[in-house]
DNA sequence: CTTATTGCAAATGGTTTGCAATTTT
DNA sequence: AAAATTGCAAACCATTTGCAATAAG
């Protein structure tokens, strides 16, 4: 069981107060599990590196660490969802998705497209009157274990 | 209950050929529903328009037409889906979706912003070794009713 | 001692499935 | 007739929830 690095251990200590929840062995173990691995996680996968906690307690306690935006659900196709470290902590990026076997990976857009999309996504807030809009660039593949 | 224009109905014959489906009254309905709304629906909205026929044939209905690639089927955070016609009908778009109600509304990018990502979908399949990369720009925030 | 968290078991609810009856070609 | 579609009811299964017991501040 890895370690949470003292700087998420910090920040996720103040996020979670904010919201009235505290940091627990089992909350630590959860976030040094995303932390450590380089891309999306399924509750299966977390469970795998949270040993003893039963899983409804999991889905608790990622609904506590989405809530204090620790975390984020990403949804696809299949029907379980993925978890990861929110872009306050990983930093912003977009995903890479096998459409066969579900599999997802980060990846990181040049500064120009930020850009491009950040102004996009205020000219798609005015015309809609939407508020706080984001923009989600995702790409969808076949992935090269999905070919053999 | 409106009718479905000859267009699709021609197209939609020829693809469900092609997967040994036939194209039935319900399916006429569940495409003519699609095609009048403006925006990706619910189960539940199409239900409506397709009166008399039971829900599990409707998901089953709607699993045949998303195989023949007439329709697709949108995930969002919430729990349940949203369905609309396939790109091939509707031609290429995007979605503006709100966070808290789930609505989702089609928007089109210009003609640029099309280049440019498929530009970076063939750099990011090339990097990641993956195959038929396509994207997926969405874009979220809050509708005007959730602020009411 | 007060509030948050946990384990356990049961419920939820959108979606899927088995099967016999019905419709379509 | 042969094959696809339907209705009905039951099953699925990831996720959520109620509640009493436990742990943390």
């Amino acid at each position: 069981m890895q370690e949470i690095s003292s700087n998420l251990e910090q920040f996720a200590l103040e996020s979670l107060e904010r919201i009235g929840s505290r940091l627990t062995k089992s909350r630590k173990s959860i976030l040094a599990a995303l932390e450590s691995s380089k891309k999306p996680m399924t509750v299966t996968d977390i469970d795998l590196c949270v040993p003893g906690l039963v899983q409804s307690s999991l889905y608790r306690n990622l609904s506590v660490l989405e809530e204090a935006h620790l975390v984020v659900r990403i949804v696809n196709e299949n029907d379980f969802a993925f978890f990861e470290l929110d872009e306050h902590v990983l930093g912003h990026h977009h995903h890479l998705r096998c459409t066969h076997c579900g599999d997802v990976l980060d990846i990181e857009m040049s500064h120009d497209i930020e850009k491009l999309l950040e102004k996009t996504a205020r000219i798609v807030a005015k015309k809609h009157k939407y508020k706080d809009v984001e923009h989600q660039l995702d790409f969808t593949g076949t992935c090269s274990k999905c070919r053999k």
